[in-house]
DNA sequence: GGAGCGATGATTGCATGCAGCGTATACTGG
DNA sequence: CCAGTATACGCTGCATGCAATCATCGCTCC
């Protein structure tokens, strides 16, 4: 919900994007254990900041309290698929907002060329066979469409659902169906955006994401 | 994003969880500044809780760096319209979600009795002209179908955007117009869910938030 | 040998202390 | 009377200290 142009000051804060950076690349394995102090050492400030910070990542659900402290949030299946269910619905919202901005003469042409590029990115991860570059690529190309649409509250609610689903995923890319038709869904979009159509988008969006949570599998 | 079953312990979330529901209740005024000390002396903790709920009320953006520590933040016109954009897209997805539950027999009957109770107690207090008790009905019942939507992280999406809003709301019910719709689009809503119709209700729920942003006038 | 129980250690949760910083106020000079 | 400056106060931000709590480990008893 915060405006992403506010960087508040001080420790607090930069621990809390130092976890949540690491979080978002899956550095920490689902129901691992956080203590404070060990934080504290690694960032090398005190344990208040830290405090602070692992406070904040408990609103954001991404750890929950756990016997002695906290641990990473796994996800349950049923989680997945509410969080997709979700996620399509934004992701959706996404492209067509970003098409009627298209539309409306709002996008710079080096935008929409950002977005091919991102495409093709994405493409060239997956067909080398690497699931963290893809996976990289992937979140790319779509925090650049969440962008497009120019709406701060709908990319921070974005954020929390792809960071939410980081935890767990390195995207299931090895089903060779899935990884040959994520290319063609990401192309529809962008070519929905491009041609400043909303519902076209819209749909094809939701398509993907749809069909992106059902190839997701968590890690067990 | 936190599942909303999740009780965390502790004086630090009690502080939030207070903070939040005063913000949701308006009872701040834009602007305001917040100080450690007096909040640590009105909720009779010391300042460390209030320090930590303060810091998580920072990344929801309900609060934001002022010169002197925090101000309740306020709404800019291009906020609040990108506020109500997310809010109907989500909304909408509720609609839709408790419809399709109710179609398939998931919705408890009572469930939807409630929702009728709530779209007449929204009426009543819109007729008697009392502007909280609108704004409390209406949330009320807002809160119910995102309840019955059954996604704990698109209720807390909800949850985001309306306290957001409601700091600097309180619902513009004096256009006789708009109270006049009013009733007329929450009944639209609940026919659709329960006549387990997801599209129907979707489209109502949008109309019905859209309208919605277009009677919200921010307060100065 | 297994199970129950007690002690110890680690870790959280909150309070307080201290330094740094910015604001506001009061005072002085023009 | 107004403007400029210096001082002092309030407030934040972080670190540390202390008490309470819970898990784990070892011991004893059956």
């Amino acid at each position: 919900m915060a405006t992403p142009s506010d960087s508040p000051p001080g420790s607090a804060h930069a621990v809390y994007a130092t976890l949540r950076h690491r979080f978002s690349n899956g550095e920490y394995a689902p129901g691992q254990r956080l203590t404070e102090a060990a934080l504290a050492a690694d960032l090398g400030v005190s344990r208040t900041p830290v405090r602070e910070a692992i406070g904040r990542l408990l609103t954001d659900g991404l750890v929950v309290p756990a016997a002695r402290g906290v641990a990473v949030a796994a996800l349950t299946p049923a989680e997945a698929e509410h969080l997709f269910t979700l996620r399509a619905d934004l992701e959706a919202l996404a492209a067509e907002l970003a098409a009627s901005r298209q539309a409306l003469g709002m996008l710079a042409p080096a935008e929409i060329t950002a977005l091919d590029l991102a495409v093709d990115r994405v493409e060239e991860a997956v067909n080398a066979h690497d699931p963290r570059a893809s996976a990289q690529a992937n979140l790319a190309l779509h925090r650049a469409i969440g962008a497009a649409a120019g709406n701060p509250f709908l990319e921070d609610a974005l954020h929390r659902v792809w960071d939410r689903i980081a935890v767990t995923t390195v995207a299931n890319l090895d089903d060779p169906h899935w990884a040959g038709a994520i290319t063609e869904q990401h192309r529809a979009i962008v070519a929905g955006i491009r041609a400043g159509d909303p519902e076209v988008a819209r749909k094809a969006a939701k398509t993907h994401i749809e069909a992106a949570g059902r190839a997701y599998r968590p890690a067990p």
